[in-house]
DNA sequence: CATGAATGAGGCTTCATTCAT
DNA sequence: TATGAATGAAGCCTCATTCAT
């Protein structure tokens, strides 16, 4: 009798599982150039052709890494947004969530893969990335700009303050990838206060 | 010296800035991993070979910059040590050199490159500069410890307050690569206003 | 013989048969080295693992069907050989099948895979196919030296005409190949013209 | 002092010379898929990254043999059409000039690039080089047409005729890289005679 | 018998580094 | 000092083959 379908399905789904968290973590820890598939394969405790299986390459690994991180992030944001609360309520939600994210083994990886500095070199995909990236600055800026007109948001320049916003925690992510247990994450009012009065 | 030294000399270091400048740009925008000495050596104008004469190694370089980059930093912040004023001037004065040198070409590929996320593996070197850029955040951290003293700064752990202000200034830098000239920069006063009541 | 044995042999037979027609297509057109196993399967509509069942190698695969191409090329020989009739006759009926099999789907994938200029780097095997090649020019060569003597055929080196013939026929069978329906075949007095006064 | 241009450039044309004349062989013998950079390295005397300074890829060299094969070709047939004499003169003089190349180490390799039958798999390229195929035997299918009406040539259809000598050309050129020395090759008077009354 | 996931050797390509001039 | 040709180790990727189900 063949193998069932299903059965099939599921190995290629755990498989595919250990790919991607096995591509997260490095390339979250040492950027898409410096990562290589034995190192992947490795991690991922599989072989090396396998993962041809399943991506075409290393490049279409990472940007489909990428990808979802950012589609996560921009889910995460229209939860926010769907909620109802005050601004405040909502920028709160928003840093517990981000806090809980940088806590967790994968969710920092995803945050730092959507920080990351240094892309594919292909510049269409690039430039996607890029836009993604400013969209979430956007979505921010949004948020920041109706706290304003409410009164509860610091004055300033909307963009210029989710910038300095988002920036501080991505760097923050970063140096928490880079020292690991030891280092404490900042509280949440510390954040809060950047852009609440 | 004799004239002919001297024009040798001359020669050597007129060389020696523009493979820095050339290195500089190219590391800051893609990463040690992804930059390969010819095209440094063809943003410089020079031959391949000739880097060879001046750094033993594409490694040898990079860390090289990395340092000089940690040492500016370092002498900027000892400066502002040393300046007469209250806690909150020492700050501004500090944000101004910062949104300063983000403005200049090598201005802000030094900034990147130290806040460069991936180093080069080998472990020893990566320990000195990850200390050195803990170094920053400690200097910061002493300052914003006096300022809370004399009630300048906000209240929240010095350290965390550190970390958060760095973060920013990094990731703010890093957009400004990115997006270039028509990127806004964040004013003094919005980033003044993360660590002074 | 059981009928449920008999059933299966005929689905073996049946799958060897699709095996066949794939590889012999796709060797046609892309040559041994070129052509990979996953193709045949997807061509034969099977799956890959279930070659292996069959033959325990792309090579042998292709040696089956390599051996299987020059034993029909052989078949067809004797056949004329024992055939009553002129020398004339025996080259107009050789040209006729020539034609015939040209035209037809795997009679022309069987042509080209006798003309392969290509083996498989297995020197044994391969100096066994060029033997085998090196036949057909041989029985051509004592049919032609029949012929002189009749005074049927031209003047002329027979080996030598023998080459040139077959060659002519493999050249065109490549040609055919290559151009599909939008290339007509040459008139058989036009071949036959090479070797017949 | 810099190393003289020329003296460069006398080097990279050398180094080129080896390396074509090492894929000519290869290629010939093998095929594109079956030949190996490694190989064509060894062959040429050369280390294997040496290749990649002059071509960009295994193919990128092969399709630049194709290419050259063919022009070599266009070319003899250029000569030929300039000469004044009879349609016979001048294909007597094409043949004499096919088995004067096919005699000759690199002649024969050019010739029998031109007739290779598998290509790149890249299809636009090798439309185009199925193209510059069909290109000689329309050549020669002129030549023929002009023969028919001086009654110096076969009857027959013109392009079949050209088609079938074409054919028989490549076929023996292919017989000779078979087997060598060992192979006569065929009277200039057995293949004049398959156009020429 | 049939499937396709999994393996890993081997091929293509890149690029840091060396070296003759 | 300056050049860029040359080397070869190492990385990416392919694919023949194996194997559990």
């Amino acid at each position: 009798m063949p193998k069932q379908k299903e059965q099939f399905n599921e190995m290629r789904l755990h498989t595919i599982q250990k790919i991607k968290l096995a591509g997260l973590k490095l390339f979250a820890k040492k950027g898409l150039a410096a990562t290589n598939i034995k190192e992947i394969a490795k991690e991922a405790g599989i072989s090396l052709g396998l993962i041809y299986h399943y991506y075409n390459s290393k490049e279409e690994l990472y940007l489909s890494l990428a990808n979802e991180a950012m589609e996560k992030s921009q889910n995460a944001f229209d939860e926010i947004t769907r909620q109802s609360g005050s601004i405040k309520d909502k920028l709160s939600f928003f840093i517990d969530s981000y806090l809980n994210g940088v806590k967790k083994e994968d969710g920092i990886y995803y945050f730092i893969i959507i920080s990351q500095p240094y892309l594919t070199g292909n510049e269409e995909e690039d430039q996607k990335l890029n836009e993604k990236k400013m969209l979430a600055i956007k979505n921010l800026e949004v948020l920041i700009r109706e706290g304003q007109k409410t009164g509860e948001c610091v004055h300033g320049d909307p963009f210029q303050l989710s910038v300095t916003f988002i920036s501080a925690t991505q760097g923050i992510a970063s140096f928490k990838l880079m020292f690991g247990e030891s280092f404490v994450l900042p509280e949440k009012d510390l954040l809060l206060r950047i852009l609440i009065k």
